[in-house]
DNA sequence: TTCATAGTTCGATGATAGCCGAAGCATCTA
DNA sequence: TAGATGCTTCGGCTATCATCGAACTATGAA
């Protein structure tokens, strides 16, 4: 019975904080919901047998999300007829803010500009995304070469593709990696527009004045 | 929270057997449930407090419903999730016909009659129905005194309303008592129209065959 | 390789809550 | 009035299940 999933209160703080529509991993929802990574994993095992919530891995991590809109508007349902009687919750905030904004995945871009960065090229068309997959389109190979003089018939690569979807761990959302990913970040660092920190370390990305407005005019955030 | 209500099997079960629309006995929705009458008033209460059934006092009887159309849409909702994992309901039969068909209810006309009469009125704006409370309005006493001549002013009672409405047995919603119910029946019975079963202790209310046709001229069902 | 971190599995514990028997209250019937 | 029926309250039993400590696996970092 799915709503007994829905009935513990562990659970069910931890559909709360997937309510957002990010991903968490299993830690953070544990902490979300005050308890320990055990419990929290018998818990997630429950909630994805359930067809409620579905994990997606990444390196040793796993986030895991509502498994469709349908879910989440259930769930609100529920929380319509709660607010009858009185309930609240209440939501959580960031921290870091520079690692939030740019940063190093592996070697190509992540954090916010990471996520708008692909937000955009879907927006342009540049890429064809169906959930995990990206493809490159004949627009997408023609901006690469004009705009960034990158070649995306030359990064062809036996095990690794040439763009993939990367999950944010800042913010939720999908990011460009693959070889073109990690091309295009070479590119920021070659043409001075980003380059990492000196400090030992540190995954964060720093974007020049020039850089931050070639950057926005590529792929500025949608109107 | 409101989900755990729902979550129990027992409660789920009755809320389902409610998803009819229909109000029902504590005792019927105990063995709806599979549960004894003393297990199922515990739940009865919870689900009371939790704002997702209310009831109606009727006679010994306690009637529950689902407070509301929300309520019925959120466990439509939840079925429809758990519905990708299998899940599926019964429902319940009839029996005793002729008591379904029209009985007496203390004084006044109950069963698919009683209930399709009060239709009837609300349909041709004879009355006003605002929850429990029934108000004839001037068509409607004018349709009394032409057609049943019967004299609403007179039926005024110090202790009973002139109009009320009264849960239905067997069809579940609402039909007329009140004196003027009361009156109509008797008046039924002076014309020749219907008359109880002369056997001992029924309570079944045979129509003739021009009572039916006069009844279902005055208060036929809606096209 | 070695260490650290994310996550899972296993087993034992404990508290919540469903369940029913017995008794009590309220209402209708005779 | 007495009896029957519908429903509730109370008390104790029991089973379920959430919880966490400890141990194990997998991935990434040094």
């Amino acid at each position: 019975m799915v709503a007994a999933l829905v009935g513990d209160p562990a659970r069910s703080n931890m559909l709360q904080a997937l309510m957002t529509g990010r991903a968490l991993t299993a830690s953070e929802l544990a902490q979300e919901a005050g308890i320990t990574p055990q419990t929290a994993s018998s818990h997630l095992s429950k909630l994805e047998a359930g067809g409620l919530i579905e994990p997606e891995k990444q390196g040793r991590h796993r986030y895991y999300r509502l498994t469709g809109p349908d879910v989440a508007s259930v769930l609100e349902g529920l929380a319509g007829l709660a607010a009858r009687a009185g309930h609240m919750r209440v939501r959580t905030g960031p921290k870091e803010p520079a690692l939030r904004r740019a940063r190093i995945c592996y070697d190509h871009l992540a954090g916010d500009l990471g996520v708008q960065m692909l937000d955009s090229m879907r927006r342009q068309k540049l890429v064809r995304q169906t959930k995990q997959t990206i493809e490159l389109t004949g627009d997408g190979r023609r901006f690469m070469a004009e705009a960034l003089q990158i070649d995306a018939n030359a990064l062809a690569h036996p095990r690794r593709p040439v763009c993939k979807a990367c999950l944010d761990w800042s913010e939720r959302r999908h990011h460009l990696a693959g070889t073109l990913g990690a091309a295009v970040m070479t590119r920021f660092a070659e043409l001075k527009w980003a380059m990492r920190d000196p400090t030992p370390g540190s995954r964060v990305v720093n974007f020049s004045r020039n850089g931050e407005k070639r950057f926005a005019a590529l792929f500025g955030p949608g109107e």
